[in-house]
DNA sequence: GCCGTTTTCGGCCCGACTGTTTTCAGTCG
C-alpha cells in the first residue's frame, strides 16, 4: 500500500531469495516471504515504525522486526549486504528463467560460475554443462528456451487482453464433448488490472479429451506441460494459460482453490490446518482420516472453515479474511447496482458513434441517466467550441427522455498545470455535470501536481476527476500526487474520483480507492466511452471499485437520480 | 525464524508435472 511497505516487502523477498539459493532451510526462506507479504499488506505505513511496532505485524518476530527497523534506520540490512557479496545479482536473475529455481541456480554458479542468464547461455552453447549432474540434455534445450523467453519476455496484459481471450478459450472448451463445467479462474477472477496467466478451470470424467482440445487450440504457439489434470501452453501473446481439470463433484473447492492469491489460499489452508481440515483443489478433507467433507460449492467451503464467502476480488490476504471472521465484509458494489454513465463521448469530438447511437446503446444497457461529455475547447485537437457545445446540448434536450432514459449533458474539462479549467464559472454553470481530467504536463514536481488536482477539486463545477492519476497501463506511469491532500480536498468539495473502467486505464486503482474510501470521498465508475462496444468496458471498472472494497453507497452511479443531482450541486 | 483452541518445542500449504532419476528432487502455481 504505501511506498515503504511496498521498499521492505521487496527487500525482504530479496533476502529469502538468496537465502533459498544459498542452500537455506526451506522454513526459513518461506518465513521471509510470508514477512515480506504481511508487511506488504500492512495498512499502515511503517516508516516511523520502530522494532516493538513491526512486532505487532503477524510473521514479524524479533529477529526481522530488528532487521527491517535497521533498514528503515540506514538503508539497508548487513546480513543481506553479506549474501549479496556472497551471491552477483545474475545468479538471482537466473531463478527468473522458467523451470530454474534456486537449487540448479546455485549448482551452476559454484560448478561452473555461471552468474546471468547470458553467461548461462554461452556456457551451454560451449557444452559446459555435459556431465553436469541433473542437467540432461533435454534440460539445457529448455533452459535455452527459458532464456529466450525471458528475453522477449511480454510480461504482463491488462484486463482488456486477457478477458476476451479466456472467454473464447472457455467457450471453446464448453463446447468440448464431456465438459460439464468450464470457467476462469486465478487473477483474472480476481480482476486485477494486470494478469500475466490465465488460469482455466473445467469438470469432466473425461479429462483427456479436454486436455487434448486444449492443446489444439487455434491460439496456441506452445504447450508447455500436457497432464491430464493439468495442461499449460503459450499463445501467441506469450500470455501463458493454464488449463486444470478436476472431478464434477470438487468445482467448488478448485474454484476456491484456484481463484485466491497465493496470499489468501496459505491463509485459508492454515485455518483449515487449526480445525484439523486439509484444504486442496479436490475439497476440504478431514486430516486424520482423509474423508472427505466439503467440495461441491464455494460457500461450502468457506462455511466449513468459519467463513462467509468471500468475493473473489477481495482475495489477496489485505484484510478479508479478518474482516469476513469478524462479520465486517463490505457489501461490495456490483454491475447491477449502476444506474448510469457520467463520463462518455461522441462523435463531437474524438468519440466513433453519434449522440443518437450512443444514447440508445445506453437505454439498451437498462441505464437510468446517462451522460454526455464530451472534451472542452483546451484540448485543442478536438476543435470544440462554445457554439458546438450549446447546439449539442439542445440535440440531447430532444433525445431526452427516449426509451427512458436521463441525459445529462456534461463536459470532460481539461485541467491545465495551474488547476484551471477550460471555462469560466458562467459557462460551466450551464452544464449538468463537469468531469475534469489531466491530459498533458504529466511530469510536474509532487507539489505542484498536488496544487492542480486540489485546484480542480475545489471548483464548485467540477463534480469529477477524470482518470485522476492518468496512468496507462504498461506505458505511462501514474503522476507523481501527494494523494492525501487531493482525497481530504475532494471528500470536503463533495467531488468524486472517477473510476474509470477502460481496461488500460483503471483509474483510480484499486490501492489506492481503498485509501481514499476511509476520508469519506465517493466515486464514479464510468466508461469513458469513445464507442458503443466500450459501455461494457464498465464490468472492469466495477471489479476495480471491489478491489478498492466500495460499496454501492460509495458510487455516486449507483444512486437514484434525485440523490446524484442534490451531489452535483456541490455546495453551490 | 515464527507461532500456539492439543504445542514455549516441534511443527511449518498442497499437489502436478518434468527430467533424470531406478524412487525422487526441483520447480511451479
Amino acid at each position: 500500500m504505501a511506498r515503504t511497505n511496498d521498499d521492505v516487502a521487496a527487500v525482504l523477498e530479496e533476502y529469502a531469495d538468496l537465502l533459498a539459493i544459498t542452500g537455506d532451510e526451506d522454513f526459513k526462506v518461506r518465513v521471509y516471504q510470508k514477512a515480506a507479504r504481511s508487511i506488504g499488506a500492512h495498512g499502515d505505513d511503517i516508516a516511523g515504525y520502530d522494532a516493538g511496532d513491526l512486532q505487532q505485524i503477524p510473521n514479524v518476530g524479533a529477529k526481522i522486526a530488528a532487521k527491517v527497523a535497521e533498514y528503515l534506520r540506514c538503508g539497508t540490512m548487513a546480513q543481506l549486504e553479506q549474501l549479496r557479496g556472497r551471491i552477483p545479482a545474475g545468479v538471482r536473475e537466473l531463478t527468473r528463467i522458467p523451470a530454474l529455481g534456486p537449487k540448479r541456480a546455485m549448482a551452476l554458479h559454484e560448478r561452473l560460475g555461471v552468474d546471468s542468464p547470458e553467461s548461462l547461455e554461452s556456457a551451454i552453447v560451449a557444452g559446459a554443462l555435459h556431465g553436469l549432474p541433473g542437467f540432461g540434455a533435454k534440460t539445457e534445450e529448455n533452459l535455452l528456451h527459458g532464456i529466450s523467453l525471458l528475453r522477449d519476455a511480454g510480461g504482463r496484459v491488462h484486463l482488456g487482453v486477457a478477458m476476451p481471450l479466456a472467454e473464447d478459450i472457455v467457450g471453446a472448451l464448453e463446447s468440448v464433448r464431456g465438459c460439464r463445467r468450464c470457467g476462469y479462474a486465478g487473477s483474472l477472477r480476481r480482476m486485477k488490472d494486470t494478469i500475466g496467466d490465465i488460469d482455466v478451470l473445467a469438470t469432466s470424467n473425461r479429462p483427456k479429451v479436454l486436455m487434448d482440445a486444449f492443446a489444439r487450440l487455434p491460439q496456441v504457439t506452445e504447450v508447455v506441460v500436457h497432464g491430464d489434470k493439468k495442461t499449460s501452453l503459450r499463445t501467441s501473446q506469450g500470455l501463458q494459460v493454464d488449463l486444470r481439470v478436476v472431478p464434477p463433484d470438487a468445482w467448488g473447492a478448485a474454484m476456491q482453490y484456484f481463484t485466491g492469491a497465493k496470499a489468501h489460499n496459505i491463509r485459508t489452508r492454515e485455518i483449515a490446518q487449526h480445525h484439523k481440515l486439509k484444504l486442496s483443489e479436490y475439497g476440504l478433507f478431514d486430516a486424520v482420516t482423509e474423508e472427505k467433507i466439503v467440495s461441491a460449492t464455494e460457500e461450502e467451503v468457506y462455511r466449513r472453515l468459519g467463513l462467509p464467502w468471500i468475493p473473489p476480488t477481495l482475495r489477496e490476504d489485505t484484510g478479508e479474511i479478518q474482516a469476513a471472521l469478524a462479520g465486517e465484509l463490505p457489501e461490495l458494489v456490483t454491475e447491477a447496482d449502476v444506474r448510469g454513465d457520467l463520463h462518455t463521448h461522441t462523435d463531437l469530438t474524438d468519440g466513433h458513434a453519434t449522440i443518437e447511437d450512443m444514447a440508445a446503446a445506453a437505454a439498451e444497457r437498462g441505464y437510468a441517466y446517462y451522460a454526455v461529455t464530451d472534451h472542452g475547447p483546451k484540448l485543442y485537437m478536438q476543435q470544440m467550441t462554445l457554439e458546438k457545445a450549446t447546439a449539442q446540448r439542445e440535440r440531447l434536450r430532444r433525445l431526452d427522455g427516449t426509451a427512458g432514459v436521463r441525459l445529462l449533458h456534461g463536459v470532460e474539462l481539461n485541467i491545465d498545470p495551474d488547476g484551471e479549467v477550460d471555462w469560466q464559472p458562467d459557462v460551466l454553470a450551464g452544464f449538468d455535470l463537469c468531469v475534469a481530467s489531466v491530459h498533458s504536463h504529466f511530469d510536474l514536481p509532487r507539489a505542484k501536481m498536488t496544487r492542480r488536482l486540489v485546484r480542480a477539486a475545489r471548483n464548485p463545477y467540477v463534480n469529477i476527476i477524470g482518470h485522476p492519476s492518468a496512468r496507462l497501463i504498461g506505458r505511462r506511469p501514474p503522476i507523481d500526487v501527494d494523494w492525501d491532500q487531493v482525497f481530504q480536498a475532494c471528500a470536503r468539495s463533495g467531488t468524486a474520483l472517477e473510476i474509470n473502467a477502460f481496461p488500460d486505464r483503471l483509474d483510480l486503482a484499486a490501492d489506492l480507492i481503498r485509501r481514499a474510501q476511509p476520508y469519506g470521498v465517493r466515486f464514479a465508475v464510468d466508461s469513458d466511452a469513445h464507442a458503443i462496444g466500450h459501455l461494457a468496458n464498465l464490468r472492469y471498472g466495477i471489479g476495480t471499485a471491489q478491489r478498492g472494497w466500495l460499496t454501492a453507497d460509495d458510487v455516486i452511479n449507483t444512486w437514484p437520480l434525485d440523490r446524484l443531482t442534490a451531489f452535483l450541486r456541490k455546495n453551490r
